[in-house]
DNA sequence: TAAGTGTACTAATAAGAATAATACAGTTAA
DNA sequence: TTAACTGTATTATTCTTATTAGTACACTTA
């Protein structure tokens, strides 16, 4: 299930990160799904389970994924997923036009910038 | 001129760095007038040449200021260095513009954002 | 030509990131 | 209830990277 390159230069741990992303963005992870447990995966890998555990954690900080101590961890729904890709990238925009409008460029400018935009 | 906080965690180069731009951004530093050289600045502040040579190497790439061989390093005008944050203000922009329409959000949000924005 | 200037390269060191070891606490099912 | 699972927190160790230092080179100016 999860594939890990000894050239890559990455650590480990962000290296199962993007393998988990990739197989929820794919639907291969389903939302609500169970993913392996930290202990579990460790032994498949040959790797600590603190490695695993510190991919999970980051993932659920990014809301890839939900934790429940005891019971497992989780697959985030797709929508859920998107909304918050949205709402992060909301926030780049509103505060990079901010800083552009603060040091002197133009409402009406910035329109024109997405106005031109393809798509 | 310069001073160094003993207890700043930062690296004495990204210091050194936050001082000029301050000072250039303050006008205390006119265009083109010259800067400490390397050597000298080392010296008052009792630290090797080089680590002062990477902070005035960093401010060069971000273009406040610029190096002449066997001359010295001089600040960059006020205006060379808005119009360049500004270019790369509007890279990040656009590209941000172009990641939110990707996923499917419309031009006219992001208009209605821009022209939501106080100033 | 001597004393100044920036710069490039390498080595040493310091700081931080990544991983491991261990223990704790909640959940589930026999 | 208990045994075997689950995630989590804390601390220690290892390893990589960032930071700084040492030295030499090349250019400019007086």
């Amino acid at each position: 299930m999860i594939q890990l390159n000894q050239r890559d230069p990455r650590p480990i741990y962000e290296q199962v990160k993007e393998n988990f992303k990739n197989l929820i963005f794919q639907g291969v992870i389903r939302p609500d799904e169970k993913m392996p447990s930290v202990r579990e995966l460790a032994q498949k890998l040959s790797i600590n389970p603190n490695t695993i555990q510190r991919a999970y954690r980051e993932l659920e900080q990014e809301e890839m994924i939900y934790s429940i101590p005891g019971k497992g961890s989780f697959a985030a729904s797709v929508h859920m997923i998107r909304d918050n890709e949205i709402r992060d990238l909301m926030h780049t925009f509103t505060q990079t036009a901010d800083r552009l409008l603060g040091i002197g460029v133009s409402k009406e400018e910035l329109i024109r910038k997405i106005e031109g935009r393809q798509i």
